[in-house]
DNA sequence: CTTCAGCAATAACATTTGTTATCAAATCTA
DNA sequence: TAGATTTGATAACAAATGTTATTGCTGAAG
């Protein structure tokens, strides 16, 4: 699982091992909730296998804001960060195999990398790539229609419109459910 | 304009004058571009008078994403980071007196900070709250309705409210001209 | 195999929001 | 001061989007 990340982080295998080594194996079955709305946030989470989502409870609607599949990290940042109260779930979509670190490996881990300075600026780079995504969903959802912002999901992330029911999708676009199927058989006509 | 900040950084003297002295003072009359979309941007700001809005060309319409006013620094942090072209336009809306200090300047000063553990811990959560920020707006703009965003803004920046002109005001939040006057005509009423 | 829950499409109707146009007040400028 | 520009309110109509209800499909559980 993590050999593939090897190259990438160039670490002395010591060192990699013990990071790798704080990672535990778990499965999970559809609708599993890894953190609940509310609860302070312990674990990160590495995808092996399986497709996770990231919601929260808006004026009494479940609103998808985030999907996640193979490979991917998952995690409430905010809550990690500040050690505050998660502002959403994290729950399984599919059945899902998964690697977790509790927060405390990774404190040490990020506290040690930060005196590297490849891997220093890898984990800005990181912080920074976070904060352009949300720009860029922020900016579209300003900016572009609902029609635009399917249209752009499915060539972005093809895999996501595949595999993720499509009440979540809609709520991910903000929209309703009819809208989203009227979106489709629109384009579907063309 | 630099005194009210010094604390916060702990620098010794010799170091904070070096920086300080990096910006240069300017005023700019209202409806100034400070940086064109297009543009791969070499300066940020500090505004110590005056206000600013972000915006964008999106679908041939002007969409304003962000406002800053006094104290606040402004610039294009994707086309700063990766040297790319800014997808965004920065436009003073009053007559402003501001700082402004070049990218190679402030790439220097990032730099040497990083070896500092306060001053790198600083820059990280300076990143973070900008992470946390697009997440908080992009959330509303799924959660929210018009007249939710808007009288959130009026409880958090009451001061772009009153001092910017209301079709700005307006595309920031995603809604025509129209719309924001019968929001704002509908909670007189009540 | 049967049943049931989850999912998706569609229709009918209601509500929200946008567009265009007009007017009036405020502000700026020559 | 007179004229132009900016700003904001409102009305009338059009388009986009939500809500609710119905139907049929599919796959999982018993």
């Amino acid at each position: 699982m993590f050999q593939q990340f090897k190259n990438t982080f160039q670490l002395d295998t010591d060192k990699w091992d013990d990071y790798t080594s704080c990672f535990k194996r778990m499965e999970a079955p559809a609708k599993t909730i890894l953190l609940n709305e509310g609860e302070v946030s312990k674990r990160m989470f590495l995808i092996e296998k399986g497709c996770i989502r990231v919601w929260f409870n808006g004026n009494g609607k479940d609103i998808t804001c985030q999907f996640f599949l193979e490979n991917e990290t998952v995690g409430s940042i905010e809550s990690f960060r500040k050690n505050i109260p998660s502002p959403t779930n994290i729950e399984t979509i599919e059945p899902s195999i998964l690697w977790w670190i509790h927060k405390r490996d990774l404190d040490r881990i990020i506290e040690e990398i930060k005196e590297n300075p490849h891997l220093r600026d890898m984990f800005i780079d990181k912080i920074f790539d976070r904060t352009f995504n949300y720009m860029k969903y922020f900016f579209s959802m300003v900016r572009d229609t609902p029609q635009m912002r399917y249209l752009n999901l499915l060539k972005e992330r093809p895999e996501i419109v595949k595999r993720v029911p499509q009440h979540y999708i809609a709520s991910y676009l903000g929209i309703s459910t009819v809208h989203l199927s009227r979106i489709k058989s629109k384009i579907l006509k063309k």
